[in-house]
DNA sequence: TATGAATGAGTATTCATTCAT
DNA sequence: CATGAATGAATACTCATTCAT
């Protein structure tokens, strides 16, 4: 009896509505009037589904780490191979036209950017990049049995920091300079120079 | 006649101000009384030197770029061969100790997000970026010469493009999640990649 | 469901603040927080129905503008001859006791001086200029028929210019030297002038 | 010895850069940067001479009312009748070709708007027009005579009284909306009016 | 659930005036 | 006389959050 809750949707409209206003007027200028403009909602409901501003924050960050396991996910299935598997992580995280979705990569790298200053997000920001590392040591040493490749652990750390490096760098230079960027270059350039390394 | 002037002086004060206040709260947190407070001056003296604060960031952004390109010339002239040189670039962006001037670094972290919303700002970067692109291609030419690498124009654009992007890259998860990062692993590690590729 | 809208009150009662506080103490120093003063409310709440001052000068403009026209319809209403109607459009204008609403008359002059400097505030001004110079302009037209007068029609744009002139000068001086000025000279003079011209 | 005083060139100097910045800025944005700057002098200089903002406006307006003064007894001289002294006063104020000095006229409706709130500015204004009305009523009581008029006192201080809200008003016209003004209709218009009266 | 009115603290910017040189 | 650095108070406008309905 009542309603049917409509809680998660209105979740979901809200956090959607800060990424896209964050995408191009940042987080600060993210007013919770904007927020509630772009979801087309009200200003008041969006305080009586999140409790502060942060709050919408983290869930979106959740979201979007969400949606791009959910990539790799996909094309872990195709995979059969260390060097398929390795190929998949990188291609989810790049190949979507170095900018398929702009919004969300813009929302990304003003979350990066957040993540400098706001301890909670910081947090949150630095499981998801810990979990990827993880990921992708776990992927190169795979790699590196199939290719009897003589990487040793260490090196194989600092190969997965820079490969998660190149790629946030990527989205970065893709938002603030794309014109300046060749078409389709990041996720071949950095496949063929892990490839050549190892 | 009349009161010696001391505008330079205050306006290195000021942009410094800027910088630090950037570097752990952003540039909307960077109020101009906390900028005027970092820098041990009132805010009516900000406005005195500076007319926006839009102003006193570009300002910031040519400084920081002004002295790494200072840093890159003062290897260069230690360089002899074209790798030396294409090393000289790598260490001199990456070599600080992966933060040495953490406070510029996390600042330029951010300057990157403003350039996003900040239609100036994104001139002005894009004007670094696409200086940078151009240095690297050319450093990369000449190390393709002496290396007989097989590299195509194309190829050595793709790869100063990414060699930019993993140096963003690596600026930022050095300011956002440092403590996961291994040590010293950048400058190195970027180095190994490129040299093995070509 | 949810709070009753009371935006046109408010909005009324804002507009009423700004005029009186303008009477005498000008639109630049009309601050908000005199306004809100002047309105029982807070400042905050002004900026919540109207965006900028500007808006709600341009508001008031329009609210004057009004309540003059309904004045003037009110008086229409009881003429009957065309000497009646344009006896009636100066009487309306000027015969409340040359200051009758003085508060009302003193925003007006302020107004007058803002559409020198405020692009917007000139045009809505400059609106109602040319609207009272057409009716007029029609209304001594038809006044010159019934008297057979011999005013041609660059005379009777000229008479409708002096007349709108004579009225602005003639707040102005009410507001500026009110007691230098005859005890209820102004709608009498100005219809026994343009009588005896005609 | 020493050398010679130029404060009197430097009065008018800054009396000419208010008049200037008030003609489009108004009283309140006419800063002493402003007035600095458009006389082409410092701000310090400024308060060298006038010690507040307000005792250039009351020198200014001083200055502008001795121009039109003079500009009144040139024509005067060249007077012989009642009539022609009368035509003279309004020809002086009007026939400089409804705005010949544009800058001077825009200046004046602006003082007058802020005689409403400085009690200074106020008290010299009045007296400009006190002596304007004295003048006006010589000049129309001299003319009575000539022509046998059949005005009384009364109506001769009434007339006075529109006359100069004539003249006021068309200075308010012609800057607030001088587009929608017919070519030189000023002088000739109320010239007419007064001469159909009499 | 939902609305939108209301608030209070905060922000960039302006400016008359003072004053050291 | 002259400069221009410096200040402190004021101002329009923003916004997360609360709350009456």
């Amino acid at each position: 009896m009542g309603r049917p809750s409509n809680k998660e949707q209105r979740r979901q409209q809200i956090t959607q509505g800060l990424m896209e206003t964050m995408a191009h007027s940042g987080y600060d200028k993210s007013s919770i009037q904007a927020i509630a403009k772009s979801a087309g909602l009200t200003p008041g409901l969006i305080h009586y589904h999140f409790k502060t501003k942060q709050e919408i924050l983290v869930e979106l960050i959740n979201n979007l780490n969400g949606k791009a396991q959910a990539r790799f996910q996909a094309r872990l299935d195709l995979a059969s191979t260390a060097t398929d598997r390795l190929n998949a992580y990188i291609d989810a995280a790049l190949a979507l036209g170095d900018g398929a979705d702009e919004t969300a990569v813009s929302a990304w790298v003003t979350i990066s950017s957040e993540a400098i200053r706001q301890e909670e997000v910081r947090e949150v920001y630095q499981g998801i990049v810990a979990a990827n590392l993880t990921q992708l040591t776990t992927l190169l040493s795979d790699y590196k049995k199939e290719m009897t490749g003589k990487l040793d652990k260490a090196a194989i750390k600092a190969l997965a920091s820079m490969i998660l490096a190149s790629i946030e760098g990527c989205y970065q230079l893709a938002t603030t300079a794309g014109e300046l960027m060749p078409r389709d270059y990041a996720a071949k350039t950095l496949k063929a120079l892990v490839h050549s390394y190892t």
